[in-house]
RNA sequence: UCCUCAGUAGCUCAAUGGCAGAGCAUUCGGCUGUUAACCGAAGGGUUGUAGGUUCGAGUCCUACCUGAGGAGCCA
């Protein structure tokens, strides 16, 4: 029999239908049963009454366990306590794979354990939920720019050389005697393809080799990086207002049922619409000595620094909407920064820190289209000017300002389940130390 | 790399330096509206590893291993 899924069972009220899944629980009261079933589109209970159905569709209701595979016939209709919530009689009940001692129980487990069985662990009602947010939101970005005019070319994840040089990278063996390493950005490459697109994003994993062991690293996680030729740091700041508010607005009009598993408070994420608040680093910096002196944070920041995560989880806390951060010191910024014409000792870049302490989400800024600055920033920052001779072609024919941002997904989805960690964002994620499953 | 905390049954946790226990899971029995269902019974242990103190160590000390949280760095 065609097999229908929970999640259009509202569709087929009264009918016979055929579900294929899982059994998630099961509670039982003599000669009735009630059968908690997912099949990967929903959930549903299901009602086994030994009266109603064949010895042996009552004998397998009886010994199925948790997690086991099963296909089962019967008509739903509404809960008789709960409307709106459906529910199936069941008529048959044949088991596909009985299961023996699933580890995941219904009572709770530790990190470590759940983590150990991840491949497992996807299976309960949160991990489902959190995972088809992030599809959303995949989803939501992607219809962004391609309805925004801009061209998918992504970028390589075998690299000659660093892209900044300055955080750590997963070194492989090429060919022969040659060493590549894991992309951790595309940046360098989007300016090249801007340059023939206009509007280009690139959309893939990235591999940060830093020994860093907090709720916000990743050692593999998706980045999407947006880059526009003939755009100012305004511009950038904009299309990344936009760009978030979108996505944002998205999951709310198509995942409310997953945020209420979360329990998410919802009304955080509702009108994020552009302008969002904007900081310059002075300023930010006088917040922060501010509440040092109110005795709200613990270290007096000085200017010149790079925000660290108490910061950072500082001044979003002061805004209900994300926060653009921008004109940082260049000296603590990326050597393809382009300097503020009025105050060049700052970067033209922006940091974008997530609501609630969430912290950074999106970084980027404009590029500098100098042949002559780029060259003296690689050679400030002690780079193989040899390895950059593409990226430098680029300011030597056509040069144009141009700029861009990154953003990392498990950390956008982290901030809009409303979640602790960003391991659960991610269904294998790889983190220090952490290879398995 | 550094700082802090934690390792006891398959899982989550108790146990004043003095008999190693409970809930869940498993097996068996009971229950016709359950919601992490409930009630009764059974099986289940080299207390992370190695050493030390003590009449006696899950508990105190030392080292190591594993994990978690945080810092730095970053999205």
């Amino acid at each position: 029999m065609k097999q229908t899924y929970i999640a259009e069972i509202g569709k087929h009220l009264g009918e016979e239908v055929t579900i294929k899944g899982w059994l998630y629980n099961k509670r039982s009261s003599g000669k009735l049963g009630f059968l908690e079933l997912r099949d990967g589109s929903g959930l549903i209970q299901t009602v086994v009454s030994k009266k109603d159905v064949d010895e042996a569709t009552w004998e397998n209701a009886e010994k199925i366990t948790q997690e086991s595979s099963l296909i089962v016939t019967g008509v739903p209709r509404e809960h008789p306590k709960k409307p709106g919530v459906y529910e199936l009689d069941i008529k048959t009940l044949e088991i596909v794979h009985l299961t023996h001692e699933y580890p995941i129980t219904p009572k709770e487990h530790g990190v470590e354990f759940l983590m150990d069985h991840r491949h497992l662990w996807l299976r309960s009602r949160r991990q489902h939920a959190i995972l088809r947010v992030r599809h959303e939101i995949i989803k939501a970005v992607r219809d962004f720019f391609d309805s925004n005019g801009f061209t998918l070319c992504d970028t390589p994840i075998f690299t000659p050389a660093a892209c900044e040089g300055t955080t750590t990278l997963f070194e492989v063996d090429y060919f022969d005697d040659e060493k590549a390493y894991l992309s951790q950005s595309g940046q360098l490459y989007n300016e090249a393809t801007a340059a023939a697109f206009g509007k280009v994003y690139c959309f893939g994993p990235t591999f940060r080799a830093e020994k860093s062991k907090t709720r916000r690293h990743l050692t593999e996680f998706w980045m999407v990086e947006p880059e526009v030729a003939y755009a100012k740091l305004n511009d950038v700041m904009e299309l990344a207002e936009n760009f978030l508010s979108f996505v944002v607005g998205r999951v709310l009009e198509n995942r409310q049922e997953e945020l209420k598993v979360l329990e998410r408070d919802v009304s955080k994420l509702a009108n994020l619409v552009p302008p969002f608040p904007r900081l310059q680093y002075d300023d930010a910096v006088k917040m922060l000595q501010q509440a040092h002196a109110e005795g709200k944070l613990e270290n007096r920041f000085e200017w010149g620094g790079d925000l660290g995560a108490p910061d950072e989880t500082y001044i979003s806390s002061q805004f209900d909407k994300p926060v653009l951060v921008h004109r940082y010191p260049a000296a603590v910024k990326a050597f393809y920064m382009e300097p503020d014409p009025e105050r060049p000792d700052l970067a033209l870049c922006v940091d974008v820190l997530a609501p609630e302490g969430y912290g950074e989400i999106i970084g980027g800024g404009e590029r500098s289209s100098s042949l002559d600055y780029l060259l003296k920033q690689l050679a400030a920052h002690e780079l193989p000017e040899e390895a950059f001779d593409w990226y430098l072609d680029l300011r030597k024919y056509g040069s144009v300002p141009h700029g861009g941002f990154g953003m990392g997904i498990e950390r956008c989805v982290t901030w809009i389940c409303g979640i602790e960690h960003v391991r659960e964002t991610i269904p294998f994620p790889r983190m220090l130390y952490r290879l398995k499953p």
